[in-house]
RNA sequence: GGCCCGUUGGUGAAGUGGUUUAACACACAUGCCUUUCACGCAUGCAUUCAUGGGUUCAAAUCCCGUACGGGUCACCA
């Protein structure tokens, strides 16, 4: 009884062997230097804000060396998969454009280095256990739950390492002959790796971000391929799928830095070259006087659907991420503003190291700066798409009258310095309600009078103004003029400085009888561009709201 | 607890031995501009790089210790 026998024991019907699957996957036919990336998520029903920035910094690798990524989903947890999972992760990337070259979804592949669920693959890894089972490097261990319990218990108690490593991994002391009769017996079991390593002995590697690293070699016999479903763990399958898909760069979180020396031994055992790393700080944020990672159940901003949900562009929410991906984003954004974000060379070395915090009020700004670069037509398109499917009753409003609306979103916009106001579409209805009779009839109005705020002079400026000054064809100018005029002959002052220096030696300035205008027909004591207001609302409908004053 | 990683302002950070009296951006504050708000402009905001020691003519930058924070120690990824 030897090895072999063993391996035919466990996986009877593998006749395949790694050879065969290496010519069915052969290297990928990309130019010199070009990376491969992929990204891997589990589907357990939540697309993570740290998932998303991993996804991106894949494209950006592949991106810049004319390379590939590709999806790949890891769903080797049956107990912790969610059905739904899985269009979650389709829909964001779509959403964000970030779309991979390689991936399967409902069925249809795309690529040649497939499947690309890690659940179709089970031949794969059976083929690549046997073939560690046949050089020695495998075994089957039979212990169960209690029994490792129970080490776990005698190692803490002793304050020794925890884990199934040398002369703790009593299973690989079985003599294949108890193996083979177990296995033919029925009895459940798992296969683990049979580690060569020594803890005590140290070794150097390297990482993209965090450059070499030293790190104790893997003494421990970790599981391989569970025993209930028979799948690989994470573990298995990150080598096996990553060396046959032909995967340069691997990027993931920073909490894998701790099983790197399995993966490596992994490597080392089929002889197989390994990829470079990318382990990218953890996203943080702080909570209280401590910083902790970012949680999808305590922090809404974890997860990517709250990002669509509020209504920020898909590329600020992209370029708030560029900023923590490489700093120097922003200056090169703002040498190059003609480039696509994609053109920017992303540096993994340039990565910061420590954690970072993903702040919402940058991502604002970000957003305000993209929002007001569009042309009326981009805000409406993009307005129009967002209240479709979270406030329907204001997209029947803004469709009414389209170019009316076109023309609301427009004031002080294309132009040099544009208005800078909303960072998200959800910002749009309580910013400019007050434009649409329908929403300013339904709402209770409360006026924010300024300084001026009794009736009776209210009535006056109004009465006055709308009698003997305005007028719906006057030019800014003209309006102007009108109002300092009125402003004048009330009483109210014009001269600005003198006001500011002493406000008590007036009435008002023409700033508070703007604000009474302002304020009587939009209720609201900031808006944008008054003359704009006015001449889009006409005549008519300002009287209305006059007369509800 | 073992092992690993990290620590520059309110935030993201630049910086890898000497043009650093620590860049840039966000936030914040003040002022200017201004019919409000926003925009824009100007100014302010770390005398100091967690901390103690060492190397050096010279350290945020190199070395050692300490503290603090984080990660990981599953048949989860």
């Amino acid at each position: 009884m030897n090895y072999k026998d063993l391996a035919d024991a466990i996986f009877p019907n593998i006749t395949k062997t790694i050879a065969d699957y290496e010519k069915e996957y052969p290297a990928r036919n990309l130019k010199e230097g070009a990376k491969v990336t992929r990204f891997a998520p589990s589907p357990t029903g939540y697309m993570h804000l740290g998932g998303f920035y991993q996804a991106l910094i894949d494209y950006m690798l592949a991106k810049n060396s004319d390379g590939l990524f590709y999806l790949r989903i890891e769903d080797t947890d049956t107990k912790r998969e969610v059905k739904e999972a899985v269009d979650l992760i389709y829909d964001t990337l779509n959403h964000y454009n970030i779309i991979p070259n390689e991936s399967e979804y409902n069925g249809e592949i795309k690529g040649n280095y497939g499947p690309y669920f890690q659940s179709e693959r089970k031949e794969i890894y059976h083929t690549f256990i046997k073939h560690l089972i046949e050089i020695g490097r495998a075994y089957p261990c039979f212990c169960t739950k209690e029994e490792l319990d129970e080490l776990r218990n005698h190692q803490e108690a002793r304050k020794f390492r925890t884990g199934y490593y040398g002369r703790y991994a009593k299973c690989r002391l079985l003599p294949i002959e108890n193996q083979i009769e177990k296995i033919k017996n029925g009895e459940e079991f798992v296969i683990r790796f049979k580690s060569e390593g020594n803890f005590d002995l140290k070794f150097k590697t390297d990482d993209q971000v965090k450059g070499t690293l030293e790190l104790s070699q893997n003494d421990e016999d970790f599981v391989i391929m569970k025993s209930d479903d028979k799948l690989p763990t994470y573990h298995f399958a990150h080598v096996v799928d990553d060396y046959l898909m032909h995967t340069t760069h691997v990027v993931r979180g920073e909490e894998w830095l701790s099983s790197l020396p399995k993966h490596l031994e992994l490597f080392k055992a089929f002889g197989f070259k390994t990829p470079k790393y990318v382990h990218t700080p953890l996203l943080i944020k702080k909570d209280g006087n401590s910083v902790r990672k970012i949680s999808k159940r305590k922090d809404p901003e974890a997860s990517m659907t709250y990002y669509k949900d509020d209504g920020y562009p898909a590329l600020s929410v992209i370029e708030a991420l560029m900023t923590i991906i490489n700093s120097n984003y922003e200056e090169w954004h703002t040498a190059n503003p003609d480039k696509r974000f994609d053109e920017f060379e992303y540096n993994p070395k340039k990565m910061s190291s420590s954690g970072a915090f993903f702040d919402l009020d940058k991502l604002d700004n970000i957003s305000k700066n993209i929002i007001s670069k569009m042309t009326k037509d981009e805000v409406f398109n993009y307005l129009d798409e967002w209240t479709k499917e979270y406030d329907l009753e204001f997209n029947a409003i803004i469709n009414k009258d389209v170019n009316y609306t076109k023309a609301i979103l427009n004031i002080e916009r294309e132009q040099k310095k544009p208005r800078k106001d909303f960072g998200k579409w959800k910002d749009v209805k309580p910013a400019i309600w007050y434009m649409f009779n329908e929403l300013f009839d339904k709402t209770e109005l409360s006026y924010e009078w300024g300084k001026i705020n009794n009736i009776d002079d209210i009535k006056e400026i109004l009465n006055t103004y709308f009698n003997d000054y305005y007028d719906v064809n006057d030019d800014k100018d003209t309006w102007f003029n009108k109002v300092k005029e009125l402003t004048e002959r009330l009483g109210y002052t014009t001269d600005m400085k003198a006001y500011k220096e002493n406000p008590d030696n007036f009435k008002g300035s023409v700033a508070d009888v703007s604000t009474v205008i302002r304020v009587a027909v939009t209720t609201k004591s900031m808006t944008p561009d008054l003359y704009e207001i006015l001449k889009l609302l006409g005549k008519e409908e300002i009287l209305r709201r006059i007369n509800r004053v």
